[in-house]
DNA sequence: ATGATACTTAAAGTTAACTTTAACTTTAAG
DNA sequence: CTTAAAGTTAAAGTTAACTTTAAGTATCAT
């Protein structure tokens, strides 16, 4: 079953193979992450980890952003490393500068797809005249 | 100095170190590229690489395949192996199927990235809600 | 209460993509 | 001709991002 309801019928929980499920990705990458300090979930009287819809959310952004080209560092500094002891403030003025840094980031990478499928289409021009010619 | 003209003014010759230079990657890392039969430039009677715009080129386009997330392998099979002393006819073929699929993947990045720039924007609203909390 | 199944950790192993090193050769400048 | 800078190879080393393993603990269905 995918995900738990408490009585409020608000909070969902997820054990970590659910979340895994959900999200296409193994158990231990979620656990990896966690290491290196992007997800700091709750834990059961057990010790069994419990993620909540805002950890799913952090972690659909740590993918997201990973597909896109950042490294596990990069997305540490924009999304700020979860349950860190720094001071907060500073911890959120970084984070906010360096999202800022990435809205140009992308910017970038959406001419950089153009030019890409520019390439791409003259390379598939290039073939196909090549191949006519092999006729 | 950058590049060396021939005789006839139109064919222009570069170094390795003078390629990297333009491409900002280091030589070494265009001779791994070599090595993984992604270009196979003319050498020199003393054994000297010799690049042509052409080779530029293709690394350009390497180059911008790897910043849009592709593997040097995947790479490999849309731009053709270098060289490969298979039937050019299959090898064309093969690179067309693979240029058609990347034009679909260029359509779910430019979606993809959307996505990530808004859970940016949200993440963004919410940091900023939280610094003002803390004033 | 008993398995089967899922969870835990720490540590070692893997893979891709480079980078560095060492020992040697070629080329360009004086 | 000499020498410094740049090029050559093969092989070893590095780093990021996982994945696997081992040995033990928790949870769930019967």
């Amino acid at each position: 079953m995918t995900g738990t309801t408490d009585k409020t019928g608000t909070e969902e929980y997820f054990s970590i193979s659910d979340l895994a499920a959900q999200l296409e990705i193994s158990p231990s990458t979620i656990r990896f992450y966690e290491d290196k300090g992007l997800i700091s979930p709750k834990r059961t009287a057990g010790n069994q980890r419990v993620y909540t819809r805002k950890d799913r959310a952090r972690l659909k952004l740590i993918i997201r952003g990973k597909r896109f080209g950042a490294s596990l560092d990069e997305i540490a500094e924009m999304i700020g490393k979860a349950g860190s002891g720094m001071d907060e403030k500073k911890q959120i003025e970084i984070s906010l500068a360096h999202i800022e840094a990435k809205f140009d980031e992308i910017e970038d990478h959406r001419r950089e797809l153009s030019l890409l499928e520019q390439d791409l289409k003259n390379l598939k021009a290039l073939l196909k005249k090549r191949l006519k010619e092999l006729r």
